[in-house]
RNA sequence: GGUGGGGUUCCCGAGUGGUCAAAGGGAUCAGACUGUAAAUCUGACGGCUCAGCCUUCGGAGGUUCAAAUCCUCCCCCCACCA
């Protein structure tokens, strides 16, 4: 099994630049897990590596895709397979980095079901939600899927409509597919690298950071993207930073309110992920300063069997 | 100096005698998460030896079986008048 470094850990933290000195250390390359750093055009406000960081680190999976593009953990994994053969071919070290942790997760475990999602089956559900709310569907799947239907809140309309996709499309309930898989088989080795960092120094530089994205031209960012003709409901738009400039940009909101409202989101965000890294298995923790260490254990992880 | 309005749990803010540890919102904390995940959703939120008890609604007294709510005095804030 392939041997990867995943650095990991909560936004704002200094993942970026720890990446970059541990690949430079090691002769690593860097493939993202970041579900909206993929996006071209979405610069300031996804804090993604600029030119002179990626250009002392190759970069994969970083401002490719387009921002009017779908795009998922199951695609996510497939691209990073084949990011990580292509640097392991050149005899270099993959440092997946990010905080995207159902995209970590899908990659270094696998994901239930190899075949993409029905997006008709999507939409209808999508609709009949809007129409007759989470319960109505909730009680849907608890008569195909008694399971699943005990496990997702009656409206957690986003759940029970992928549980619900699942069963029609396949037949197979959605909580027997998973519990079937697991995550139990890990599909690379894997040196799990979490940053930490006090809660309010983190969200002091978080502050600080949304200040700064001010400063850089965050909204003139996104007015850019709107006039190339990218929806404010997109995904990617709708993703923290893009979606509070669109507030503004649309009146509904005024610019200090917006960028307070940005910072909260950015610090719930932080800590969702916190909740999530917190209890995935296997991860050591260290602060952003502790690099000595991380090369230490790096090479450590190398050289043993 | 005078008149009017006001001081409520971390913040804003409702509450005018019992059904009030006190609506609602915010902030915060905790959690869930298997192909939209920067998304989606849930819970806690005065304290405790927790189906009960204790301490809270500017301060000190008082009325009452019972007060955040009524009375008295005091402190502070705001508006207006001088």
């Amino acid at each position: 099994m392939k041997k990867i470094i995943t650095i990991c850990g909560p936004t704002g933290i200094g993942k970026t630049a720890f990446a970059i000195f541990l690949a430079k250390a090691l002769h690593g390359e860097i493939i993202g897990a970041d579900s909206m750093q993929i996006y071209k055009y979405m610069d300031i406000g996804t804090a993604k590596p600029d030119a002179s960081e990626r250009a002392q680190v190759r970069h994969h999976l970083v401002d490719f895709l387009d921002p009017a593009q779908d795009f998922d953990a199951g695609q996510y994994a497939e691209m990073a397979d084949q990011a990580i053969d292509t640097i392991v071919e050149n005899e270099r070290l993959p440092v997946v980095t990010g905080g995207t942790g159902l995209y970590i997760r899908a990659l270094l475990y696998g994901l239930f079901r190899s075949r993409p999602v029905c997006r008709t089956t999507l939409t209808e559900l999508t609709k009949t939600l809007e129409k007759k709310g989470g319960p109505y569907l909730h009680r849907q799947l608890e008569s195909c899927d008694p399971a699943a239907a005990q496990r997702i809140h009656p409206h957690d309309g986003f759940r029970i409509i992928r549980a619900l996709e699942v069963f029609l499309t396949t037949g197979v309930p959605i909580s027997q597919k998973q519990t079937q898989h697991g995550f139990a088989h890990p599909r690379y080795r894997s040196l799990t690298l979490g940053l930490y960092m006090d809660r309010h120094d983190l969200y002091d530089r978080i502050n600080q950071r949304v200040d700064m994205m001010m400063a850089q031209g965050l909204f003139a960012e996104v007015q850019d993207l709107v006039e190339k003709g990218y929806d404010l409901n997109l995904k990617s738009m709708q993703s923290i930073g893009y979606r509070h400039m669109g507030w503004i940009i649309n009146r509904d909101m005024d610019l200090d309110t917006a960028v307070s409202v940005l910072k909260r989101d950015t610090r719930r965000y932080a800590k969702r992920q916190f909740t999530w890294f917190r209890k995935e298995p296997g991860i050591v923790w260290m602060t952003p300063e502790q690099t000595g260490r991380a090369v230490a254990l790096v090479k450590d992880f190398l050289t043993s069997p």
